[in-house]
DNA sequence: GGGCCTGGGAATTTTT
DNA sequence: CAAAAATTCCCAGGCC
């Protein structure tokens, strides 16, 4: 116990270091956003995207480097400092030690601790991650667990995390479930099939949703236009089944208002808070 | 019947 | 240190 106790205060201190440098850095620029990137770029955490996110990353598309453009300014803090899965190895070879060394999720000073759905959203941005997770219909946020891959999903998520004991699929979907409360993620009325909410899809990034569907709000397209051809084996052969669950859940849009305007109503809170 | 999902209360841990 | 929030544990129910 001790020693993990030392070495959790070694880590607070090292971010209070890495922190107070970024306020040095924020000071001396408007863009406090590209200083922040700034900062995860020198960890190594992210891909030559750091253009992008600084200045463009409204218009810029999602090609080649699915790297989650979040809004630092409120929910997410903790990007993804662990590159192990969304990041191929080129990246740890700058400065690896600066992987070892920082935590996963340790925060200091206001920034919270990476969020399962932030988390989720990452995974689903990466083709590395195809496999454990992938939308289902990105314009709508819907997407689902790869069920022969989910558990490796959830472990990765619990490494991430820092827990003691191995994450599960169960208890991920756990967390999972809670979201549906507060209207961040609903549980959508398909095996292992879950939606984001507009406002958390528009804040971890709308690149997706504003590319793949630039002219079309309407729910009704999710009817009609299902068929993504990222869906694999499990949803490609179950085509029709996934229409008529579709058809089976006439609240479905009822549902996505409802969620919708709470998480609203809280986002509205909140910006009046801030 | 058994495995896989899902739901939710309770407990625990982390953050504020 | 306490309250609140987030996460995890655990068990029960439903479905295929």
């Amino acid at each position: 116990m001790g020693e993990r106790t030392r070495f959790t205060s070694l880590e607070n201190n090292i971010n209070q270091d890495f922190q107070d440098a970024i306020d040095v850095i924020e000071q001396h620029s408007n863009h406090s956003y590209y200083a922040e990137y700034a900062y995860y770029e020198t960890l190594g955490t992210q891909q030559s995207s750091l253009q992008c996110q600084g200045s463009c990353c409204l218009d810029t598309h999602m090609s080649d480097v699915p790297a989650p453009v979040y809004d630092w300014n409120d929910t997410a803090s903790w990007p993804q400092v662990i590159p192990d899965v969304s990041l191929g190895h080129s990246v740890a070879t700058e400065s690896p030690h600066f992987c070892s060394i920082l935590p996963p999720q340790r925060s200091s000073k206001g920034r919270k601790k990476l969020r399962l759905y932030e988390y989720l959203h990452e995974a689903l941005n990466d083709p590395n991650m195809g496999d454990s997770i992938q939308w289902t219909d990105s314009g709508s946020g819907t997407f689902h667990f790869i069920s022969k891959n989910k558990e490796k999903l959830a472990e990765r998520w619990g490494q991430r995390k820092g827990n003691r004991k191995t994450m599960t699929y169960q208890k991920m979907a756990r967390a999972l479930r809670n979201y549906s409360r507060t209207g961040e993620i609903i549980k959508v009325r398909r095996k292992l099939t879950y939606q984001f909410s507009p406002d958390i899809l528009h804040r971890l990034g709308s690149t997706q949703v504003s590319l793949r569907l630039p002219c079309h709000p309407a729910q009704e397209d999710v009817h009609t236009q299902q068929q993504n051809p990222s869906e694999q084996s499990y949803c490609g052969s179950a085509a029709t089944d996934w229409h008529s669950w579709y058809g089976h859940y006439p609240l479905q849009e009822d549902y996505d208002l409802a969620a919708t305007s709470s998480v609203m109503v809280k986002t509205g809170l909140s910006a009046l808070q801030d």
